[in-house]
DNA sequence: AAGTCGGGGCA
DNA sequence: TGCCCAGACTT
């Protein structure tokens, strides 16, 4: 039996039932894929079903307003895949009649979709062959021929992708790349796979040299940064000031408390005469500790985070562009990341 | 070619 | 802790 052939046999006797596997909608299958971007199935899965039954077509998806997108996508990371997603949805229908474009090349032009995502929708909605190339490829295939080209280097990345196209079964390319990632997923796992019943055991390469735990090769990131966020949380009467976070930095047009950044822990004594301060809120207004410095760890950088409640005397010193008073009942509505939702949850707003 | 963009699960 | 997850985009 043919690579493929063997995967396509074990997908069929061990293959996990997912919702989006039930349809060739390819709006549909675009949401699945873009929300499992770097992301598990058993995290994602929730969101993928409140997407549908929220919006039912791609055009009802282009109508919403993009903060409605990044308020359903609240807690999932990576928001940059919400916006394009809005981006790309409103290209569909003002260009494409509204109707999800299923080719590969056409794909690949919309925002958020790159060469897997491209390969996965053309393929799964309309049996396009395409090759799918994501982590699970990488590893099965690396494993299997004993290719140690790091996966996350150009070379890697062009090695890979040319014997990932050479293994596609040309006659089912669906099912061949859905049995490869599942393969991947359940069976050929990052840790402890399942080498002693796979039916490649005698014929992949890692297994025969004992090299399966050194397989895939990654080159390592930079190290992660420390960033130190000092929060403020201003009442007026039933209303909390609010502020969007802007462009070229983490959770863009995402929604949070008035913030300043340092260097360091500051202490309040240090924080009442800050610069930053001053000029938001003046030189007499008073605070108070509400939620001691917890760490909240992202992809490449280490946030220190602290609560304070400010007490102002005589209103704003100045008001940023990007804030606004919110009433409490409507704080339920911004779109917010994990950061300030679990502070709110923890208090009692 | 390297850096940036989240959050969670697991050993 | 470090690594990984149905990657894409920017610099």
């Amino acid at each position: 039996m043919t690579f493929g052939a063997e995967l396509q046999g074990w997908y069929l006797q061990h293959k996990r039932d997912l919702p989006w596997r039930e349809t060739r909608d390819a709006y549909k299958i675009w949401l699945s894929e873009i929300i499992l971007q770097q992301t598990r199935v058993e995290q994602g899965l929730p969101y993928y079903l409140r997407f549908v039954e929220r919006f039912e077509t791609v055009v009802d998806f282009a109508n919403a307003e993009e903060d409605d997108i990044l308020h359903l996508w609240q807690g999932l990371g990576y928001y940059s895949r919400g916006r394009n997603m809005h981006k790309a949805a409103r290209i569909v229908r003002d260009e494409y009649n509204g109707i999800f474009p299923v080719d590969y090349k056409t794909l690949l032009k919309l925002p958020g979709i790159g060469e897997y995502t491209a390969a996965a929708i053309s393929s799964f909605a309309n049996n396009e062959a395409q090759a799918v190339l994501d982590g699970n490829v990488f590893r099965v295939l690396s494993r299997y021929y004993g290719i140690d080209t790091a996966i996350n280097s150009t070379e890697g990345k062009k090695t890979f992708t040319a014997i990932a196209q050479e293994n596609l079964d040309q006659d089912h390319p669906a099912l061949y790349n859905q049995a490869i990632m599942d393969f991947g997923a359940i069976h050929c796992k990052p840790k402890q796979p399942l080498c002693i019943t796979c039916m490649f055991n005698t014929s992949c390469y890692a297994v025969l040299q004992g090299e399966v735990d050194r397989l895939p090769v990654k080159l390592k990131g930079k190290a992660s940064k420390e960033r130190y966020f000092n929060y403020f949380i201003v009442k007026d009467e039933a209303q909390i000031l609010m502020s969007k976070r802007g462009e070229g930095d983490v959770w863009q047009n995402l929604y949070e408390f008035p913030l300043i950044e340092s260097d360091r822990t500051l202490t309040i004594p240090e924080i009442l005469i800050d610069e930053q301060f001053v000029r938001y809120f003046g030189d007499k207004a008073e605070i108070k500790l509400l939620q001691k410095q917890t760490k909240h760890i992202l992809s490449h950088q280490n946030i220190y985070a602290t609560f304070f409640e400010v007490r102002l005397k005589g209103g704003l010193n100045q008001k940023k562009s990007n804030w606004d008073y919110v009433f409490l009942k409507d704080l339920d509505k911004l779109a917010k990341h994990k950061l300030i939702f679990t502070f709110l949850e923890r208090s009692n707003f």
